[in-house]
DNA sequence: TATGAATGAGTCTTCATTCAT
DNA sequence: TATGAATGAAGACTCATTCAT
């Protein structure tokens, strides 16, 4: 039989599917310019051009929808976490530098290139609490898989030699992400220019690289 | 005859505040609790034991009360950040670390008797987009306030020789204030014992200090 | 027994019965600012400078508060109608002109001197649908007080022969005061000069007189 | 193909209006007979049997509704005022007696028909003040509107020689408006028998034609 | 007795969701 | 299937009235 089967429906399918991701792609960009609550069904809808239940066709509700558009933010997030380096790649402090200065400047450019995913992430991190109790779930899973990622780095330096013998691997690396986040989110609501932000990230990796002592 | 000053006038007045005051920290407890958007006047109310209106008595409205609620909580945090040791105390490196580890620690003790107030400053961060720009604004001003603060430690530590010459003095407060204030809004979010906050505060500062590098 | 008794009582119930007085005046003056709808309470007992309370230590509530003073501004309207001219006093047209601008003269000043009684005619007249069945019964009452006593000059005046034999008193009679009262309230609307007003009261009587005919 | 032209929106687009139009006239009715501020939106909904929020969809809010409401009441009084009757058309004195009773012919008669009309008339003229300035303006703009119009019709006349040589036209305009509004809206308030209407419209013309004078 | 703070019923308005076309 | 008009539940706010002092 193979897959000759209902090749009109599979146009339509196409399309169906294609709506469904414009639609995600338009909620997305609406919730993060105006956060869950001041953002309608209708002004989703009415900015992509479509009537308003034809959102309802694709999505159980506004709920559901932010929830896939979160979900897209969140995975969109941890690649650039995760992307392209190992925590295993670096054997030396300055190895690990030059891994985490690229890791840097990946989630620069990408941030700029598409600054709404991180809108997103500070909708789900700071709205969690006024949207749901799931939703707040949501935001703890986040957070605590950022930490493993990050803490799997630093546990690997640590081991390695090139990091601190004492360092607490787990703690730190919840503070490190911390920073990260916060740094990112403050930049995305003062629209600060890319020489600002680039200020912003080399003092960060500073910090994190050498403290502040003398 | 004494103070024969109208006491009748007196007694009512005292109640009067006394019941702002109330529903202040009512409103203050709920805000924290649910977020701005999912706190009904009635949630505050109820909670209280008075009538809905009795808070119009004392308030404009919701967003009002807000305000007064928000105002209260960053001038606590101002408090915290400000209290009892200037800039200038510092004069060496170990002076400025004992320094730092005392408004840390007043800062730890502080929100763990009186927790409703972080989460207040999360419902502003957070929320504020979500709710007005005004409310924006004044969590812009807030954070550009913190920052001048932790801005002239660092400037004073760098003038006395004991931070990095190369310190980009405004960038790392920036920085350094958002670690902060993310790790404190986290902590509160899981809710965490004790002793997980105290690994957490001794990363912060470890990573303060002496960054990451062996 | 006399009346000796309670001359303390006395005093008080004097005081009692001014600030009644008091009460009603100032109504009276809101009340014909602002319409009925628009006239809280509290702006009466705060014009009045009393709490809001005493008010209803002398009157039933908002509702009786204004039947009173409806019922002082429709006594007021009604003594200038039928004050000092009985409807017999003229026996020709002259003497009845006479009398008729005497009337109104004597209407122009009084209302002129205290226009809060019209503007309340007008919140009874105009508002009574929209407060009260009962209310619009008075209003219905008043409007055929008014008529019987213009009906009954009318009727003098036909019988004496210096008004139109075929005049069709009561509705005549109807229509006068239509227009009477209609001016009169208009004239308290548009804040018009005495000149202005002088020339509608003229303008009034001669159409009233001789109609428009050449 | 004919006339393909978008069958669809346009059958969506008159269902729109036509709700639209049902709205308008259901408020009217019950503005007319219950007054502004008695009047709820659910009222309205109720009795013409749609959701309270569909009012919304078509206007602003309640105030906007009435603005619609009032402004077509007075544009209807303004047409009966001004139809097919210019102020030139009549050159004699009987011509112009023909003349008026028909425009108070056509009053009467439009009047019976639509009296709603008729009683947001008195809503506006009665209740402006009690609702808004911006109202009472409104109301002020239409006695105005009709004072210009009789006074055309009244200066016409003076002019031709068929009116009163020393007549003052704007006063007398401003009188008979208040007159015949009187009248009218006193009509309507006590329910008034064809029979009565008829003498009170002759009685008004009357007075208007010979004044009272023998 | 006068006060004015407190009340709670009533109203307008919003918006996520449904349904007829 | 897409539409967008209609829905109704929910919430902020007002104000005449009551009550403890």
């Amino acid at each position: 039989m193979g897959r000759v089967s209902t090749p009109t429906s599979s146009r339509a399918e196409r399309m169906r599917l294609q709506l469904r991701e414009e639609i995600v792609q338009t909620a997305a960009e609406v919730f993060a310019e105006r956060g869950y609550h001041r953002t309608g069904i209708a002004d989703i809808a009415q900015r992509l051009g479509v009537g308003n239940s034809s959102i309802y066709a694709h999505f159980a509700g506004k709920r559901a929808l932010f929830d896939v558009v979160i979900d897209d933010a969140m995975s969109g997030v941890m690649s650039l976490l995760t992307a392209e380096n190992a925590p295993a790649a670096a054997d030396t402090f300055e190895d690990y530098q030059e891994q985490v200065r690229r890791i840097a400047s990946g989630f620069t450019v990408a941030l700029r290139d598409d600054p709404a995913v991180l809108r997103l992430l500070r909708a789900l991190l700071v709205e969690a609490g006024g949207v749901d109790e799931e939703l707040a779930g949501k935001a703890s899973a986040f957070t605590d898989a950022a930490t493993q990622v990050t803490a799997a780095y630093l546990g690997h330096g640590r081991s390695r030699g090139y990091l601190r013998a004492d360092l607490d691997v787990e703690a730190t690396a919840r503070v490190v992400n911390a920073m990260i986040f916060s740094v990112a989110l403050e930049e995305t609501r003062r629209e600060a220019t890319p020489e600002e932000t680039q200020r912003i990230v080399d003092a960060t990796l500073a910090l994190y690289f050498g403290g502040v002592a003398a």
